[in-house]
DNA sequence: CGGACAACCTGGCGGC
DNA sequence: TGCCGCCAGGTTGTCC
């Protein structure tokens, strides 16, 4: 599910009911969402610390502790949301973590297909360290990415994917971003000319800046912490809509191919 | 470096 | 209605 605009605006939507609040108590069901560390010293650490800030690196919610980093990875169906203790919630019946605050509210976080993970380190970069920059930050110029790419020979939406290259990017925004680029999915990152590049970079950028302006794309699982939905999904050009027209030509039928193992939506046509 | 593939899990949907 | 196979927004590890 949740790619960078996705997770940008969970860490938005639950950031205030969050800050200088203390954690009191937490509980958990299923130990393999518990990256690190070992159960009993996870319990021990993470009560009593009051989160200091919460913010977002690539697809990790970071909520950043008195003396320590909780992260959280919503992988596909991840959720989460902070209600008070007694809420009931529609996701509640996939919730494997809950965060007891101290005043009445909870943190809960949902997955219904258990892909999530939960860390608490002393540093968020024995998490996070080997990640690509950050694809809105002031960072990322077009030299930075260009350079990036002209060391790299491989399939390029596989390169989008990788975390490693550029953060925060997922299957929906990489369709979107050659799409707006022009580029079709299986083009090697050697054959890309100075333009595509350009293209592609300022793809990438608008793409997930107007997934964030929208609240994130609620096509399945994917729903803000107030439980409503996003609405990037109605903006698409390319992603899941297989046989239907080209908005951008007008003239192509969007095809759906497998490029890595993803599903990988583009237009004939206008993508080359 | 890179590509192919299996694993981790569950739910929803289309087809028969 | 029921069952079956397939698909899913992500990542990691293995093998070649």
């Amino acid at each position: 599910m949740p790619e960078l605009p996705e997770v940008e605006t969970t860490v938005r939507g639950i950031r205030a009911a969050l800050e200088g609040r203390t954690i009191v108590d937490a509980w958990f069901d299923f130990a393999n969402g518990l990256a690190t560390p070992d159960p009993t010293t996870f319990h021990a650490r993470i009560t009593g610390q009051t989160v200091r800030e919460v913010t977002r690196r690539a697809k990790y919610i970071v909520i950043h502790l008195t003396d320590a980093t909780l992260l959280i990875h919503l992988k596909m169906t991840g959720r989460v949301y902070v209600v008070p203790d007694d809420a009931e919630d529609y996701a509640d019946q996939w919730v494997h973590f809950r965060f007891q605050l101290d005043n009445a509210q909870q943190l809960r976080f949902s997955d219904s297909r258990k892909f999530g993970r939960v860390y608490l380190v002393d540093d968020m970069d024995e998490v996070t360290g080997s990640l690509g920059p950050e694809p809105l930050s002031d960072e990322f110029t077009l030299d930075v990415f260009r350079e990036a790419i002209r060391k790299r020979s491989g399939i390029i939406k596989a390169l989008l994917l990788n975390q490693e290259f550029v953060a925060g990017v997922g299957n929906i925004y990489a369709d979107e971003a050659l799409h707006m680029a022009h580029i079709r999915p299986k083009r090697t990152a050697d054959t890309l000319t100075d333009k595509e590049i350009e293209d592609l970079w300022n793809g990438i950028r608008t793409v997930l800046q107007a997934g964030i302006e929208r609240e994130g794309a609620s096509i399945n699982w994917y729903r803000k912490p107030d439980g409503t939905k996003g609405t990037a999904q109605n903006g698409l050009l390319a992603y899941g809509r297989t046989g239907e027209s080209c908005k951008t030509c007008g003239i192509g039928i969007i095809e759906k191919i497998t490029v890595g193992q993803r599903g990988t939506h583009y237009c004939p046509s206008c993508q080359r």
